[in-house]
DNA sequence: TGTCCACTGGAAGGGAGGGCTT
DNA sequence: AAGCCCTCCCTTCCAGTGGACA
């Protein structure tokens, strides 16, 4: 058979092509490197105190707080890959260990039912009671006999979501251990965010937070660490240009200190240089890189979000480039009821409307701060996030906001 | 100093879509 | 099939509020 001839160039280019990465993984977020530098104090620490385990007794349930890419997750993941590899080494029953991201898994529902599938029991996705997930796990684990211990990332997403369910579920969790005969139970809470203690339960969150360990920003020069460190298993040698490393160092401290975004930096400016055919890494890269990272990151989020939320975004949008000097959130729902009648769709409460808003700043593309106008209210002041025409450009792919990009506003 | 605006954001609840148990 | 229970998205209702203005 005749292979197709286009392909195959295409393919033939890419081998013939200068090999920039040894191993492109060691670069991702999720590869937990033998050495973690500059989070020895937060290693020990955790280390220690799931230590008892080893010795067949409960550890403390812990907290790890620190801004995103300061390292929780990494030093979680590797504690507790120390931590099997020792029990086996010394014949200590070997704890089971769940991993759930909540903001992927952000019910309390679905905790209980990614819990019940790591101790083996399967449960529907949807239609038992929370009560009744919750007995199976607690059943079926203590029929285990062994300690589990539960990482929960990202637990703020899950109280944020639910607050009363969010609470029930950990309120449950904490206070497992004392209907447990066999079994033990441990929880790592990460959290990005300090206020969302605010909405926890105090019982909660005393027994959450036994123990707390606080992961600060990396600086310019603990990144630039890290990523030679990952550069070295990562590149192959000679290929990174002087400057390269500082300059996604000194990109990602900008950036409150984030080791991923730094990592995620230098990944991908090693993609663009070896898609160019290049035989070396440069800055001019690295400058590169960084624009694809915030466009791959914002169309992504862009191109999901149900149609509500993008008309409610696209007027925030029309009077951004038609110039209104400030944006309120009643101006915004104004121009939303207009799209919406253009458009013959049923328009949403503005309660609604100013919860969609608030959604669109948790996911960085608008700002929106409440300010008080004295006489003239309380409102929330608005401003797009990312850069506009960004908005536009792929707003206007979807078909039925096509359909209103014409619409002037009237700025009042 | 009090008033009052334009909202905010909490609380409760409805109903559609899903799936369980009996 | 009936009776529950789940989540998700939304509405309705409403007390609360920061600060410009009279």
């Amino acid at each position: 058979m005749p292979t197709e001839k286009p392909l195959d160039r295409i393919f033939e280019q890419f081998l013939a092509a200068p090999k920039i990465f040894k191993n492109r993984d060691v670069l991702r977020p999720t590869y937990v490197p033998d050495e973690l530098p500059h989070r020895e104090k937060q290693i020990t620490k955790v280390g220690m105190i799931l230590a008892s385990a080893l010795r067949g007794g409960t550890p403390s349930n812990i907290f790890l707080y620190g801004k995103t890419g300061t390292g929780k997750t990494v030093v979680a993941q590797y504690v507790l890959k120390h931590l099997k590899e020792k029990c086996m080494e010394f014949n200590v029953p070997v704890p089971i260990t769940s991993y759930i991201n909540c903001r992927i898994v952000d019910t309390s529902y679905r905790v209980l039912a990614h819990l019940c599938s790591d101790v083996g029991v399967s449960v529907p996705i949807t239609g038992l009671p929370t009560d009744t997930v919750y007995d199976k796990f607690r059943k079926s684990l203590d029929e285990k006999g062994q300690l589990m211990i539960i990482v929960l990332d990202e637990i703020d997403q899950l109280v944020r979501k639910n607050r009363e369910s969010a609470n029930d579920v950990l309120y449950d969790l904490t206070r497992i251990n004392s209907s447990l005969e066999n079994s033990k139970v441990s929880i790592i809470g990460i959290s990005n965010d300090l206020k969302f203690k605010d909405h926890l339960d105090p019982r909660v969150i005393s027994s959450l937070s036994e123990e707390e360990v606080v992961f600060p920003p990396y600086t310019a020069d603990e990144l630039k660490d890290i990523l030679i460190q990952r550069a070295k298993i990562g590149f192959n040698e000679g290929v990174l240009e002087y400057g390269v490393i500082n300059l996604c160092a000194a990109l990602a401290a900008r950036e409150h200190g984030d080791a991923r975004r730094a990592l995620d930096l230098l990944r991908v400016a090693g993609e663009i240089a070896e898609r160019e055919g290049s035989n070396k890494v440069t800055e001019k890269h690295v400058r590169l890189a960084q624009k694809e990272i915030e466009k791959d990151t914002v169309s992504e989020v862009l191109e999901t979000l149900p149609i509500q939320s993008k008309l409610v975004l696209f007027s925030i949008y029309l009077l951004e480039k038609h110039r209104a000097s400030e944006i309120n959130t009643g101006d915004v729902y104004a121009v939303y009821q207009n799209l919406c009648r253009y458009l013959r769709m049923d328009s949403l409460t503005q309660r609604r409307v100013s919860d969609i808003i608030n959604e669109l700043d948790m996911l960085g593309l608008v700002y929106a701060r409440v300010i008080s106008r004295g006489r003239y209210g309380r409102t929330k002041r608005i401003k797009i996030g990312v850069p506009l025409n960004l908005i536009g450009d792929i707003l206007e792919k979807d078909p039925r906001i096509k359909g209103v990009a014409d619409y002037v506003p009237r700025i009042t």
